[in-house]
DNA sequence: TGGAACTGTTTACCTGCTTAACAGTTGATG
DNA sequence: CATCAACTGTTAAGCAGGTAAACAGTTCCA
């Protein structure tokens, strides 16, 4: 594939600096190739939801709620990795749309417990639906062995963080 | 599964909750545990460079304009997948630091061709040096076969946004 | 000789966080 | 039982890393 971009690059570089071939210290860097990587996945998942699709975030904080509910806010933000103080607006995005409720808790009055709404729990078994397969069809290229394999070394290198 | 219990279990006790053993609709997403392992990564690159150290993006730049001396602007934009407009505070920040200087090409005077200083390329090595040191030691778990699957696997990924 | 297309740049904006501070609540310890 | 550390959710301010739109200057092409 030869694109206009490449022959003005051949033009602005003498070097013949082809894009899709390019070879550098990055491609050898493992944070580089995932931060690249990522952005295609991002991309596909707010195409796969839509002009007003939730955002990754408002979605794993969903599926969190969904799965465990009555969780507390603190243990989810613990469970998404981010601040407690991240997550409010996230939550208050959700229960705009009733995919859940804050109730307080009876037994500890600073805990507001989130429930999902039988709404939001449809929404996100829809949702969730729709997000798996735009990504199986993004990743149609990597067999089912590859896709786990993936996954099991992400959550490898995830699991490194706390031993440093 | 999760059972009942363990529903019991955390509420009754919060820090019960375990992090890493967290089972959900989430851990089979490939897209989320990119993000989450990236942010892994990420923080350790920041770790690696310390407390003034330059950040991702303008370390990629760096890496790039060292590789390809008279690289433009919008050539290395396209390289890093981002706009033109974006990679200029970069740029700015690495003229700054005088890694780099802008040059204006004699054959185009729209282009400002981007070229390191010696002390950039001393700069960079160093900081690559370090960077690929800290990673190596991050992901110490994982064995070089299994390093060159996963950069081989996000390369694929990012290849696959063409063709949709 | 136009006009389309490319150059770098500024401006305004957005998302997805962070840190610091706060009041209310709880539980443990003296 | 008094108090104090620690936890709850929340607000406010700020930062990182972008995007989109508009612009003037430049180049290419028909």
């Amino acid at each position: 594939m030869t694109t206009r971009a490449q022959l003005k690059a051949n033009k602005a570089n003498p070097d013949n600096l082809d894009i899709n071939t390019t070879v550098s210290d990055l491609e050898n860097l493992v944070g580089y190739n995932m931060k690249r990587a990522y952005v295609v996945i991002h991309k596909d998942f707010r195409e796969a939801l839509g002009e007003n699709g939730i955002s990754p975030p408002t979605f794993s904080a969903l599926s969190l709620v969904v799965t465990y509910p009555q969780i507390s806010q603190s243990n989810l933000a613990r469970m998404l990795g981010i601040e407690r103080s991240g997550l409010v607006s996230i939550i208050d995005g959700l229960e705009q749309q009733d995919y859940l409720a804050r109730v307080h808790s009876p037994s500890d009055r600073r805990v507001q417990a989130l429930v999902p709404t039988a709404e939001g729990v449809k929404a996100y078994h829809a949702m969730l639906a729709t997000v798996q397969a735009h990504e199986d069809k993004l990743l149609a290229g990597l067999s089912s062995s590859e896709k786990s394999t993936l996954v099991k070394l992400l959550i490898k290198i995830r699991a490194a963080e706390s031993q440093a």
